[in-house]
DNA sequence: AAGCAGGGCAACCGCGAGAAT
DNA sequence: TATTCTCGCGGTTGCCCTGCT
């Protein structure tokens, strides 16, 4: 049975709000307040709207000190910072941007400072790059370097090294919230998984379980479907045994593939260009067992 | 001038978590 | 303890605007 709609909606109105609309709902909460209540709020105000558009409309919109706009280079720097730290938990980087919504700091992210970030990297093939583990510790391209420098550190508070070591530890706690991890016998058939966040949690069982499968580990974005979010972005070889039984296999498949660029690619454009500018803390490719310990 | 494509942004949707009953 | 309700969040959608052909 699903969950009963938080309205009728056949009764409200939808789509852009009207000047009178944005009027008294503003007029209404800064007389009463919102009395805890958005449901039944919309109703109060005299308004034909759902409490949840309401509130949508005043955190976005009507609230005191929103800027919206000309986001600075001191703020992108702080957006990055955190999306690589903690994902897309954009609320919580919204709370350490003073005037600033976790939606408008979402779609400066997808629709510019995303893009913006990309086109400073050195830009890869879409496809079947080879890349990353195969030179991990590799110096980045002067201007991917030059990049990440202007976006690091944000905040004396949070310290690029705090940021970034003890690096797995913090990555990890970010990427257990927001990827999965698949192993794929055959790298030609890579897939979402629907349950990442099992895959995660029981990683370490099934490391036992599929200790005679010669895996390689995919690293995707765990939360839709949508082709920006949760395309394949990673695929690095899986060191499945953690005994180094499997040394020449491990060799022979030390590369990656990107596939295309997702959030986490982003993560990890990001984050690659912090370890670079910081003696490569990902994972030390003469270390099997780092390739995979960096991931928990 | 008209049509089209792409980008930007406001708003909506559905889900999870926690509070209330 | 179980169920219901509400809030808050992140992802997605769709409209509008602008630039290009």
């Amino acid at each position: 049975m699903g969950r009963a709609p938080c309205c009728d909606k056949a009764n409200v109105k939808r789509g852009p709000w009207s000047p009178e609309e944005d009027a008294k709902l503003k007029d209404y909460i800064e007389k009463q307040g919102t009395g805890g209540n958005w449901i039944s709020l919309p109703h109060k105000a005299g308004l034909r709207r759902c409490g949840k558009s309401c509130r949508l409309r005043w955190l976005n919109y009507l609230r005191p000190n929103i800027r919206h706009g000309d986001f600075t280079e001191e703020e992108d720097k702080i957006i990055c910072s955190l999306f690589a730290s903690i994902g897309s938990r954009w609320s919580v980087i919204a709370a350490h941007l003073h005037g600033r919504t976790d939606n408008d700091i979402k779609n400066y992210w997808n629709t510019k400072l995303k893009k913006k970030l990309i086109a400073t990297m050195a830009p890869p093939p879409p496809h079947h790059l080879q890349a990353f583990a195969s030179s991990p510790s590799s110096p980045s391209s002067s201007s991917q370097y030059n990049m990440i420098n202007s976006l690091l550190p944000y905040d004396p508070s949070i310290s690029t090294n705090q940021l970034l070591t003890p690096h797995q530890g913090m990555m990890m706690t970010m990427m257990g919230q927001q990827q999965q991890l698949l192993y794929q016998e055959d790298m030609g058939s890579l897939v979402n998984s629907p349950n990442s966040n099992k895959v995660i949690m029981s990683h370490q069982e099934d490391i036992h379980k599929q200790s005679t499968n010669k895996g390689i580990m995919l690293l995707s974005d765990a939360r839709s479907g949508s082709s920006t979010t949760s395309t394949v972005t990673r695929v690095k070889l899986e060191h499945n045994d953690h005994h180094h039984h499997h040394e020449e296999d491990e060799r022979s498949m030390s590369s990656v593939v990107i596939e295309d660029y997702g959030m986490e690619e982003i993560k990890q454009l990001i984050n690659s260009s912090c370890t670079s500018s910081s003696n490569s803390l990902w994972f030390d490719e003469n270390k099997p067992e780092d390739k995979f310990m960096s991931y928990y």
